[in-house]
DNA sequence: GCATCTTAGTGTAAAAAATACACTTTAAAA
DNA sequence: TTTTAAAGTGTATTTTTTACACTAAGATGC
């Protein structure tokens, strides 16, 4: 069997997709990272990415990478940045489609692929020296979720579909990376509506139980109708 | 001489680079296009855009197209987004990253290249039936500046150094679509101390004649750097 | 079972920002 | 010198943002 080879009349880049992934565990933000088993930079942990095959969307690549390295899947991507330096990767020109996902880590259980020596949520502290360019693609996506979220919900990615009013401010400063106000934070995301108070409270916990909301996505997608312009911190 | 081949160990889709350009000539913002000379699409118009060559970067790409096919050079451009969808060009797999930016119409002459029909300032009521998916990047572009416009001072690349506020105010409701206060415009813009005014008036104007301002991108970059956010509009 | 610890939940006053709105000034042209 | 057209200006009202302290509830320990 003689390898396959590719031809073309002109110079055609390698193209990759690699994903960005940030999880919450309710506490701290964490972001999903592979260590590399094979060169170049083996052994270094990287975001998780794959060449891009002739016939699948970008989206349907970015899939594909989570699901084959990281045993994740469902996820909603959006695409965050091409990263396209000639000399990003020691092997050839290859240029990275970056996609951008928000999760609970307590949602999957992460399973290395057959590429990958480990998969796992690393603290942002514990990233430095990733592979290629990817710090570089990491601050990109943080400067992004923490523009994004103050004014849309995509927070409610990353929470039990039930959640309190303090876990949701939990995450917001874990994101932004700072502290807000307890009663101003309460009042403006109820202002907004996107949140419904069920009955149900907290259980177990040793202080007063707080109460859990549900994020009314019908009315959110009302308001994103009526044109409606969110500020939600 | 025979043809150069390129030959690859698995396949690499093909990438161009897409300029999506806004001029304004202190009226209506139009966008840049060429018509095709060659097929797909010849005669159709299009974005202006070239496929990547080896060794330079996204941006250098964006850049060497605008000079080839428009004679436009010294842009200040962004990176807008990846289009990838497999079908989108009907030759073979081909990925294209669009490239934003904003010109003053009046300080280029357009020159088409030799690829090229024709390059012209369109009026957006004239962009119906682009070439490829030109028409969803247009759309994009769109949304991206009507958006950036609001917390970002880069409506400045669009007119001359010295302006006066109608012009900029006629600026920002030509980018939004909708009229603006006159009082409540220039009070909000002055207030963020990035116009310097200049002695200077406009001349043989048939009414009161407006002041000259200028642009203090000194200011700007300080309050950058202290983390400022602005809001424009 | 009573005290203690911890976090949830709540309201208001003051400051800042956004909005709505009308008359006077200036320059050229008729 | 009158007319026309756009520039320039201020204020009151409403809305939004900010800062801030006490009471309520649930579990744990004595």
């Amino acid at each position: 069997m003689t390898p396959q080879v590719f031809t073309y009349s002109y110079p055609h880049p390698a193209v990759t997709v690699d994903c960005i992934i940030f999880g919450f565990d309710g506490q701290t933000l964490r972001v999903l990272l592979i260590q590399r088993a094979i060169e170049p930079f083996a052994q270094s942990w990287a975001l998780p990415g794959a060449f891009l095959w002739e016939n699948e969307s970008l989206e349907e690549c970015a899939s594909r990478v989570l699901q084959k390295e990281c045993n994740i899947s469902g996820v909603y991507l959006e695409q965050l940045f091409t990263f396209g330096e000639p000399a990003r990767d020691p092997r050839e020109r290859v240029l990275s489609i970056a996609y951008l996902g928000l999760i609970k880590t307590s949602d999957f259980e992460l399973i290395a692929g057959n590429n990958e020596l480990r998969v796992a949520w690393k603290d942002l502290s514990e990233t430095t020296n990733l592979a290629f360019d990817h710090n570089q693609i990491l601050q990109t996506a943080l400067t992004r979720i923490r523009g994004k979220i103050k004014y849309q919900p995509i927070g409610f990615e990353l929470l039990d579909s039930k959640f309190t009013i303090p876990q949701l401010q939990q995450l917001y400063e874990a994101i932004l990376g700072k502290n807000l106000d307890r009663r101003n934070f309460r009042k403006k995301l109820l202002s907004t509506k996107l949140l419904r108070q069920l009955s149900e409270k907290q259980q177990n916990v040793a202080h007063k139980a707080a109460y859990f909301y549900e994020f009314d996505r019908d009315q959110y997608l009302q308001l994103m109708q009526d044109g409606i312009y969110l500020e939600l911190v």
